[in-house]
DNA sequence: CTAGTTGCAAAGAGTTTGCATGGCG
DNA sequence: CGCCATGCAAACTCTTTGCAACTAG
């Protein structure tokens, strides 16, 4: 689908190397530096997000939109946790995602697609506090 | 916390009357209509989410961000699950809910917040084509 | 009364698009 | 070689902001 041009090789290394974490379309530009027009981001991001690599989430302050690299094998098999105070992400061990996805499953007969969904909530760190 | 302007009074309406909804600023504003500016809006939507009380969602196609009223009452007690194929949300009963939020707790430590949690995934209709 | 809210219009930010050039396969 | 992707800059859309007028409590 599409040729592999190295603006497109330069952003797939971008996308894998920050797996886990949302990147704003501004910190995807700076991290590829010069040799990627701002266009090209542009249009490559939608095209792996109608491919379905790519999930975009709206966050606020700063009003922005994300986008979550869906693509690597990894997130295929966990759910994310994302922790609502300290933003970090945590991944949901594989048994335990299992029960989940077949518990709803059989409630509601609704398949849960494991790289989409985010849970969001509060980690164990910040509830100490 | 703030005044209880006509203005955001129609607001309240329009958010609850749409609950289960995910709306664009655009269809807010137009499901308002003339009696309110759209400068009002942006600011009580964002002022409301602030509050904790709306939870923004990126979407392509078009590329829109979107608000979801997670104020009400009904929305403390459910999960949401999200069609990806026909958009339509489902609420996960209650049983099951407590179910995932607790083998989440047990397994991560990790306390999920159940109105801003939306699981994507495919719908039983959907399936079945 | 008076601090908080609104409307308007202009400014700002983020994203998309047309077109000529360049590169992958 | 042909088609697709890129870069550039302009256009566009969505959102924010400054300020004067207004209003809820």
């Amino acid at each position: 689908m599409g040729y592999l041009t190295c603006q497109r090789k330069a952003l797939f290394e971008v996308l894998e190397q920050h797996r886990d974490e949302a990147l704003s379309a501004d910190q995807i530009i700076s991290l590829l530096g010069e040799s990627v027009s701002r266009s090209a981001v542009y249009r490559n991001l939608s095209s792996l997000e109608k491919q379905g690599l790519i999930k975009k989430a709206a966050v606020s302050n700063p009003n922005k939109v994300l986008y979550r690299y869906t693509g690597s094998e990894e997130c295929r098999h966990h759910l994310h946790l994302e922790c609502s105070k300290c933003g970090k992400t945590y991944h949901l061990e594989t048994p335990a995602t299992n029960a989940l996805i077949d518990g709803v499953m059989q409630d509601a007969n609704f398949r849960i697609d494991t790289k989409d969904t985010v849970l969001y909530g509060v980690c164990e760190k910040c509830r100490d506090k």
